[in-house]
DNA sequence: GGTATGATGGGC
DNA sequence: CCCATCATACCC
């Protein structure tokens, strides 16, 4: 089988104002899209995202921006398409796509991707994506159009009708705010996470 | 099949 | 103290 790889670094990056619209509609156009990482040494990991979560900015007691600016969270106030990463439970990373314009500070939390070509991990869940592909805080500020981390656009996004929502995941403390369905996903896709385990997803594709 | 819990460190 | 998690342990 041929490694459909290389071919997505002529792809065209998603634009800024791809990101700079109601954080909703921007999580759910973002499945199907392709996320890039490229090392120094030229290796290039990618994966389509599968999963997602919208997280809504000051009134949203589920994103981190509703308590305030702070340094941790000052890149959520700035432009659409660039990255937030923090770290979560002193071991773990989460990556955010910033979105809507200057001032509103929401963002699109990558939770899961369908593997393009060979990946040294899983990259099923928020914390396994960002182990597997390398991202940690030094990424949160960078510009998502440009290398080493690029989300890119290609011909068949996800239809509509694929696509399935949920409350989102861990965030039971928020409220209200913890019941609205702003996680979406491909419906039935082995990818997302909290689904089988990997042990027995490797199992049943042998 | 399921639920419970420890690891581990930065944010507020 | 609080976690936008994961792997392992243990129970059914």
């Amino acid at each position: 089988m041929e490694n459909p790889v290389p071919d997505l670094l002529l792809k065209t990056p998603l634009s800024r104002d791809f990101y700079e619209r109601p954080t909703v509609e921007v999580a759910r156009d973002l499945l199907g899209k392709v996320l890039l990482r490229e090392y120094d040494d030229g290796q290039l990991l990618a994966g389509r995202i599968v999963e997602v979560e919208a997280y809504l900015g000051v009134h949203d007691l589920a994103c981190h921006s509703a308590r305030g600016r702070t340094a941790r969270t000052a890149v959520m106030f700035g432009p659409g398409g660039r990255a937030y990463v923090y770290m979560i439970y002193g071991m773990y990373h989460c990556l955010n796509v910033v979105t809507e314009a200057e001032g509103s500070p929401c963002a699109v939390l990558i939770r899961a991707l369908e593997p393009l070509g060979d990946l040294p991990g899983s990259v099923s869940g928020p914390g396994r994506l960002c182990r597997t592909l390398s991202i940690d805080r030094s990424l949160t500020g960078h510009d998502l159009s440009r290398s080493p981390l690029t989300l890119v656009d290609i011909p068949s996004p996800a239809p509509p009708s694929a696509i399935a929502r949920s409350p989102r995941i861990g965030v039971g403390y928020a409220g209200e705010w913890a019941e609205k369905p702003l996680r979406f996903y491909i419906d039935g896709n082995p990818w997302v996470s909290g689904q089988k385990n990997p042990r027995k997803l490797r199992k049943s594709r042998l």
